[in-house]
Formats: structure tokens, C-alpha cells, sequence
DNA sequence: GGAGGTCGGTATACGACGTAAACCTTAGAG
DNA sequence: CTCTAAGGTTTACGTCGTATACCGACCTCC
């Protein structure tokens, strides 16, 4: 038998930060942020709560680990690559993994906005694809904040209103049925359309991401001819 | 004297709702919304933090108040006026008003968004400002989700990134100096633009909002000639 | 002008949380 | 066989939101 396991029972596995945090992680898919306290997670790995301090300091610690690891499933743009189609593909992936994740959301965005290496490597790719697209320093960053916020946006406000398309149309309609109506007309005509065509979802989310790379593709190439 | 004030002391102000929601404000401007704390905000008006209670139905209930306070401080665009203008007033409003009040950014983006009547009038007027300005109910739709979010995301952004220009450019340095600098070549450049040029600011804000402005009045103007 | 009810505030208490500190257990090294 | 230290447990503290019971002052109504 090799050194690590012996004798008796179960091969003797002692956790280590790595399973703490893979354990947070599917915790919090599992119950919600908010679910996710020392002791329940302790348990989640049979463990007593207090155990989990001595592979994390505390718990922002474990909070800002969970964040980076969502981060890094995120699929990087190629730098060099067409810029627009990688820089869509990374955006599209950004979203679809902080959906999937709904409380990753919440942290990134209170947690001073998630400062692990995966962040690091994101930011340096999508920056990156810029500059070699073409982009003048300055455009690169504007054009990377403008596109990172807009994302994070609208991540936060779809996970936010968490509602199926058919709950969507009959909260709205309840929502219409004992509401002053006559001092907001827009937004009654607003929520109709919603009812119509369902709740926030990828297709709005690549509306303004278009409108974006866009606008900025115009920019740069103005830039260009010295406009 | 009249029948509110009477015998010994101070003339006998009640407390109510109004009170305890201003108070929780100030409370918050003042020590952060961590230590908006039931029994503390109950200290600063002088009266036990379980009475709070006859006047807020419970915290979530006292937290959803006072982002609706914050929202009525808001600007808002009048439909029928200049709708670009109108629009960048109220955008740039919002904007000032969530770094007034940092925490509330939080709070809007974690509490479900903000779903009180001062919420309900911006966006009626946000949306009347469209329609008035002559797009269509689709694109009216998209351009108010588009500008709705990147508001909130930039000013989520500055605020949870809360340095002065001078310790920014600081830290920056540091950071660049034990950083795998190799590994992010373009990371570190987009650090040392923003140590020449400072923290993130209304004019990064306004970049990205003219960018969107521009847009929405390109498609608006498309789909009227029919292209 | 008392009796009673209600409104606003207090006192006390409970369970959950993050975490400090001390302790125990085991397994490998000398 | 002892020493050590890493990994896990126990106990305890302070703070939080809040349920519940209580209490005093006012208003009303007969």
C-alpha cells in the first residue's frame, strides 16, 4: 500500500482549501448565498464548522475564493483573433457563467469586484483582444469598461429578477391589476411588452452587447482616419 | 399651549415611518450600511432598537425604504423635452446620487433592484422620454434595459472600487510591482494608463452613456428610414 | 371624571451567525 | 518510544435580527 492510505476504514482524504472551496461552491448552487454559513458547510463535508479555519482565513477569504473559481470558468477571448467575434464569444461566455451561478453575481459586484488571478487573466485577455484589434490605448480603455460594467449589469439585473417567462406574465398582470396605472403610462406600456415577449434574457443581453461593439468599432476606425 | 406639547420637557415627537427611514439614511451615509445595525440605528434616535419595530415591518422592509428615498433624490428626464439631453440629465443624475450614497448601489443591486414608487416614476419617465423622442416600443425597450444597466453597473463599479486619485496611483504601483507582470502584459498597461490618468469618473461614465446615446439614435433613425 | 383601549416604547429572551482559544487525536520522524 | 505538529473538535463569546410580554401615557366615551 503507498503512504497515503492505511488501514481500517476510508482512504483518509483530509480536505485541503481546493475541497473546501469546490464544497462552497456547489453549496451555494446548491441552497443560495445566503445558506452558505460556516457550520452548514462544515457539515456539507462532514466536517465541524470550525474546521474549515484551518484551510481558509476566514470566511471573505472563502467568499473571494468561491469568486475567482467562477470566474475561471468563464472562456477567455484569444487576443490576435478577430476581435469582435472573440470579444462576443467572452462576453456570451461571462454571461452564461454568472447565470449559472446566480450568487457570483452578487459577491463580484460587493466583494470590491473580485480580484483573484482568474480575474487577472480575464481582464488581460479581453484588453488584450483589443489592442491587437486595433484599439489606441485610450480606446482600450474606455471600450474595456464600457463592455465589463454593461456585462456585469446586466448579469446582476437578470439574476436579480429571478422569474420564469410564465410567472413573468402573471406577476406583471397582477402587478398591473393594483397599480396606478394612469400616473405611469410607459411604464404599464413597458411591462405589457414584457408580458409579451418574456423577461430579460440573452437576446436583450446581445442587443446592447452589439450596440456596444459596434459603436466602438466605429470609433476606433474614425479614429483612424483622424476624424 | 396646544395639545401636542405639554408639561416638563422636549415637546414629545413621536418617532413614525418618515422618521426612521431618514434616520436610517443618515445612519448609513454616515458609518456604511454594515453598521446599520437595528439596536445602533435605535441608539442615534434615542429610543430602544425594538421600537424601530411599530414602524418597519423588519429590516428588509426598513433597507427597501430607504432605497426608495435614495431614488426619489433622482433627476428625472421629462418626456416631450429634448430626449437625448433630457436622458444624459437624468442619467448623469443617477449617477451622482449613488456615489452620494454608496451604499445604496448595494443595496439596489442585491434587494431585487429597488421595486418602490420612486423607482416606478424613473422609469416611467425614462421610458415616456423614448417614446416622446419618437422610438418605437421595441426599441424603447432595449435602449431603457441597456441605459437602465450600465447606469447602475458604473456606478456599482466606482463605488466598490472607492479610491482617491492619489491612492490609486499608489496602489497601482505596489500592485505592479509583485505581480506576475509577465503573464499580463496588457493588465499592466491598462494599470499604468489609469495611475497617469486616475480612477475610474464621470468622465469614463460618460463616455460609455454618450456611446449609447449615439447608438439608440442611429437604430432609431434606421428604422424610421426603413432600412 | 373615571374606565378602557390603543399606540409607542421597553425589557427580556432566543436562536443563528462568525470566530477566538483551548483541547484532543493521530501519524510520521528521530 | 517519544516528540511534534497538522487537522479536527469543543466550548465559549459577542453581535445580529426579532418574537413576546410588558408598561405608561394619551384619547374616547359614558
Amino acid at each position: 500500500m503507498s503512504k497515503s492510505a492505511q488501514s481500517g476504514g476510508q482512504p483518509r482524504v483530509p480536505l485541503s482549501r481546493e475541497r473546501v472551496l469546490r464544497g462552497a461552491l456547489e453549496f451555494a448552487d446548491a441552497h443560495g448565498l445566503a445558506s452558505l454559513t460556516m457550520r452548514g458547510l462544515g457539515e456539507a463535508l462532514g466536517v465541524e464548522g470550525m474546521a474549515l479555519y484551518k484551510h481558509v482565513a476566514n470566511k471573505d477569504d472563502l467568499l473571494e475564493g468561491i469568486v475567482d473559481l467562477v470566474l475561471g470558468e468563464i472562456e477567455l477571448p484569444s487576443p490576435g483573433k478577430e476581435w469582435k467575434s472573440e470579444l462576443r464569444r467572452g462576453a456570451l461566455s461571462t454571461f452564461e457563467v454568472l447565470l449559472r451561478h446566480p450568487w457570483a453575481c452578487q459577491l463580484l459586484v460587493t466583494g470590491g469586484g473580485g480580484s483573484g488571478p482568474a480575474r487577472w487573466r480575464q481582464m488581460d485577455s479581453i484588453l488584450g483582444t483589443l489592442r491587437k484589434g486595433g484599439f489606441s490605448v485610450e480606446l482600450t480603455h474606455h471600450g474595456f469598461h464600457v463592455l465589463d460594467v454593461y456585462i456585469q449589469g446586466v448579469a446582476l439585473g437578470t439574476v436579480s429578477f429571478p422569474l420564469q417567462k410564465e410567472e413573468m406574465a402573471e406577476v406583471a398582470e397582477t402587478f398591473l391589476r393594483e397599480f396606478p396605472a394612469a400616473d405611469h403610462p410607459y411604464l404599464v406600456e413597458h411591462i405589457s411588452y414584457h408580458i409579451d415577449t418574456g423577461v430579460l434574457g440573452e437576446g436583450d443581453f446581445e442587443f446592447g452587447l452589439d450596440l456596444l461593439l459596434d459603436s466602438l468599432e466605429r470609433l476606433r476606425d474614425s479614429a483612424a482616419t483622424g476624424t
